[in-house]
DNA sequence: GCGGGCATGTAACTAGTTACATGATTTT
DNA sequence: AAAATCATGTAACTAGTTACATGCCCGC
């Protein structure tokens, strides 16, 4: 129930709609750590308000709820971060792909290989320039943080892909030489 | 559904029974990639015979049945691998862990960050040095090559979100200077 | 002969997705 | 006035988990 507590935290640092906290789902947040559509965010807020850990603090246009973390929900959040996680689980279907090419055949292995470097190392540069574009040394608590903590490891995710997809490369082709 | 892709690409690998599937998923499969008890494998394997894609090649002691991939089921994988994955979903509960922090007040998430890199480096180091204790360079491809493929992203994995955390709790520290 | 690991399965439940449905505001 | 976006929801379905259930084989 994970999801539960994504909701949580992204109240904790600012309080939403759930139509905004379904968006944040579609960014880094929702591309590294946790995924979940619109039809699953407003189900699950009701059920938080009527667990006491979030409560609807203002009703705007178009029938907007704005949903805030509760005492009793920070607590929670809380506990939930501070506490060691168990054995953890993750599904990544990009991973996934990564770990099957063992069972490609050669040449097939080292084009994917290659062109995995080549796409992984893209974006870790495009997300290099935006940050050179700005060096905003906001705060890394609250709102800006999360952003900047989430683009931080997006950045340093993509790099790690790309020096494995180098290294397997690299060694594909020393084990084949043509 | 990317488990039945998972369970193609293991046994592109090699042909096994239902229950070494289940059990690849407690190792780095399951860690970083795509996890599954044998609770989902046993009829997924059934589904899989039924469609084509792997077939019961030999029944051993204890009832044990080992599927083999057909032809048509290297074909799919092979399909699959390589045609460019689409907007690609993410579950990865520490990783949200790892983005929340920024809800949680300075003097915690620095320890929890701290806390982070000191874990994760410990398991890298780990992993480092059964690396350096067998230096096998037995082929990328095949049986053997999923298994070091896995490892060595795990490890950089590892090394990576240690490198995060240090970077996030050093930015941290100038933010609040005591 | 007994305990642990091998080996398979079903049933009830939970979480999340896809498709459907509606309507209000803002922008062009 | 139309299109885009904001904003919420339900229903049917799919995927995966937890709990339950069974039995065989091997080492001690």
């Amino acid at each position: 129930m994970s999801l539960r507590h994504a909701l949580l935290g992204l109240l904790a640092v600012r309080p939403s709609t759930g139509y905004e906290l379904a968006k944040e789902f579609e960014g880094d947040l929702g591309r590294h750590a946790w995924q979940a559509g619109h039809t699953s965010v407003y189900p699950e807020l009701n059920r938080m308000a009527e667990d006491g850990l979030a409560e609807v603090t203002a009703e705007g246009a178009r029938g907007a709820k704005t949903y805030t973390v509760t005492e009793t929900g920070r607590t929670e959040l809380h506990r939930w971060l501070m506490s060691p996680p168990g054995p953890t689980r993750a599904r990544n279907e990009y991973v996934l792909r990564m770990f099957l090419i063992s069972a490609l055949p050669h040449d097939d292995a080292l084009a994917l290989l290659e062109q995995i470097a080549e796409s992984t190392g893209d974006a870790a540069a495009e997300l290099r320039a935006v940050r050179e574009a700005h060096p905003d040394d906001g705060p890394l608590l609250g709102a800006d943080g999360f952003g900047q903590l989430a683009a931080e490891y997006g950045l340093r995710q993509y790099e790690a892909v790309r020096d494995w997809a180098r290294w397997a490369a690299e060694r594909l082709r020393d084990e084949k030489p043509a």
